[in-house]
RNA sequence: GGCCCGUUCGUCUAGGGGUCUAGGACAUCUCCCUUUCACGGAGGAAACACGGGUUCGAUUCCCGUACGGGCUACCA
């Protein structure tokens, strides 16, 4: 057996962070076991459809590295993988005549105002769940109740109908999850759910099973609100005659909130402060956007490795995992089943993980761009040489690659301020004079790396009876205007004698001569 | 309300009858490194929801309670 795996979001909007692990599991599943990953979106609600999130969803699995191997956009040999498109080839409606031939589906012609009713005459009644089932079907307009002649003319005159699943009961329904074990329900508390809506749609119960069978899906992963509705599921396989092609659910625990109470939803991250979505995503309806971790500058394996680490865990003490590790490592047996409190802390953790884990030189590949660009240089300071150099004193003090810049520019362009705090305390006209003395030494000086320039420094702090302290800590605002940083002497070698002469003598000339007098 | 799922440090979790003085990570605190800020290193504080059972022995098994979560649509 061929394992298949299947991730079928609708397209209401940005994938959440929930809906990515999700879909990563799927995937890590599937590829463990040498099977594919498929890709299905299921459209049926018209109603809810909006512009664009198919393609984000894609290019969020894209810009995560869970490419599938069937599904849209990518083909294969199971198209359409739309269910708006499966439906028109009436792919739903064929199981859904089958299910009534058999007399396990019905149809229902009760208006929505008529459901709501009978809603609310059971809560008059003090009877707070009422659905459509066995009970109260015999009430209802239904083929059940009403003669076949009837329901033919209904039908025949275009009357709005639905088709209900028939829900026999007294049943115990027992199903093996893959992370829960065995589940079960009694029959009794499952609705007639709707097969087919007014619309001629499936709905999810029915598109879902469907397509999992026609699509040779062998183990369906989703979400845990999906729980409650498996049992119905399970009945529509067994009524099918095709329990034998029934999938293994594995049903995940939900991320929830970071604080407060309740499920993860698309409204917390810009309100705590963090993103909830892979990728930013504006919305086509009220021009909100909402932003995404893509373009705060998280790396997609980051991103990936702390999603997967959410609910799931290896056993071991290793938390740094790739995608191949992952899909090595990854078992259902080992998800948590209780349902996780999402850390934003921990997302920007791992980032950094992966962050120093990057090649100087890639780096500074990517930061050459923005010193282009934003720093509008094209010199020696934009060779990979002295971008790379700039980027391994500044790689540890950073979370994100985009901080370079803004942690960094003093590495590029001559300071204009001085931290005033530093010059109060420390400019005076010892040190002055200690800093016209150290010109002369750097100036006659050959070599002109990190040690070198340090020792000759505190040699001349030395001759000059001045702890290295007291002038240590002005020269890197000399340098850089700020009172903290890079590393001060790796900064000297960066900059090269010609610059930090330069940068010595416009500090001197800059600051106040008269100071301490 | 009903049904289902769950409950180990603040958070993510390991552990599934004695090895638990309950382990790791994030966050937090202290110290070291660094005469900066980080990184790094060392250490500290910090948890088995509660009550019954079963057992020689329960964090671990069973029941109940509490609490949390989900579902309860012609949405998925």
């Amino acid at each position: 057996m061929i394992v298949r795996t299947r991730f079928a979001p609708s397209p209401t909007g940005p994938l959440h962070i929930g809906g990515v692990r999700t879909a990563l599991y799927a995937y890590l599943f599937a590829k463990q076991h040498k099977g594919q990953f498929i890709l299905r979106i299921e459209d049926t609600d018209q109603n809810r459809y909006v512009e664009g999130a198919e393609e984000y969803i894609i290019e969020a699995l894209t810009w995560c590295n869970i490419i599938p191997d069937e599904g849209v956009s990518f083909g294969g040999s199971h198209e359409p993988y739309r269910q708006s498109e499966r439906k028109t080839k009436g792919y739903y409606q064929q199981y859904a005549e089958q299910l009534i031939a058999s007399g396990h589906a019905y149809y229902a012609f009760d208006k929505t105002e008529e459901l709501d009713a009978a809603r609310k005459q059971a809560e008059a009644e003090g009877n707070q769940g009422w659905q459509y089932d066995s009970k109260t079907r015999s009430a209802m307009q239904n083929a059940l109740t009403l003669s076949a002649d009837e329901v033919q003319i209904r039908i025949t005159k275009d009357e709005a109908y639905v088709i209900r699943l028939k829900v026999d009961p007294d049943q115990h329904i027992t199903f093996n999850d893959m992370i829960r074990g065995d589940v079960s329900f009694e029959s009794n508390i499952i609705d007639d759910k709707v097969l087919i809506k007014a619309d001629g749609m499936p709905t999810y119960h029915l598109a879902h099973i469907v397509d999992d069978i026609l699509m040779e899906i062998t183990h369906a992963i989703r979400g845990e609100e999906w729980l409650p509705s498996s049992p119905a599921h399970v009945l529509i396989y067994q009524y099918l005659g095709l329990a034998d092609k029934m999938p293994r659910y594995a049903h995940l625990p939900l991320l929830l909130k970071p604080e407060g109470n309740g499920k993860l939803s698309k409204r917390d991250g810009d309100r705590l402060g963090f993103p909830v979505f892979p990728l930013e995503w504006k919305d086509p309806a009220t021009g909100e956007v909402s932003s995404g971790y893509r373009e705060k500058g998280y790396y997609a394996q980051g991103f990936v490795n702390m999603l997967a680490f959410l609910g799931w865990n290896p056993g071991t003490e290793k938390e740094i995992f790739s995608m191949d590790e992952l899909i090595e490592s990854f078992t259902f047996e080992r998800v948590h089943k209780a349902g996780a409190r999402f850390d934003p802390e921990k997302a920007k953790w791992f980032n950094e993980q992966y962050l120093r884990m990057q090649e100087d030189a890639d780096l500074a590949q990517r930061f050459i761009p923005v010193i282009k660009e934003q720093l509008k240089i094209s010199d020696h300071r934009s060779s990979v040489e002295y971008a790379a150099a700039a980027v391994s004193l500044l790689k540890d003090r950073v979370h994100f690659e985009n901080e370079f810049y803004e942690k960094g520019r003093y590495l590029f362009e001559v300071p204009t301020t001085y931290d005033e705090k530093v010059i109060a305390k420390r400019w005076n006209p010892i040190t002055a004079k200690f800093l016209n003395k150290l010109t002369e030494v750097y100036s006659t000086q050959t070599t002109f790396d990190a040690s070198t320039c340090k020792l000759s420094f505190e040699n001349l702090a030395t001759e000059n009876q001045i702890k290295p302290g007291d002038v240590l800590q002005l020269f890197r605002v000399i340098l850089s205007g700020q009172a903290s940083g890079v590393d001060l002497f790796g900064m000297v070698e960066l900059l090269g004698k010609e610059e930090v002469l330069t940068r010595i003598k416009n500090a001197i000339s800059a600051l106040p001569k008269d100071v301490g007098n």
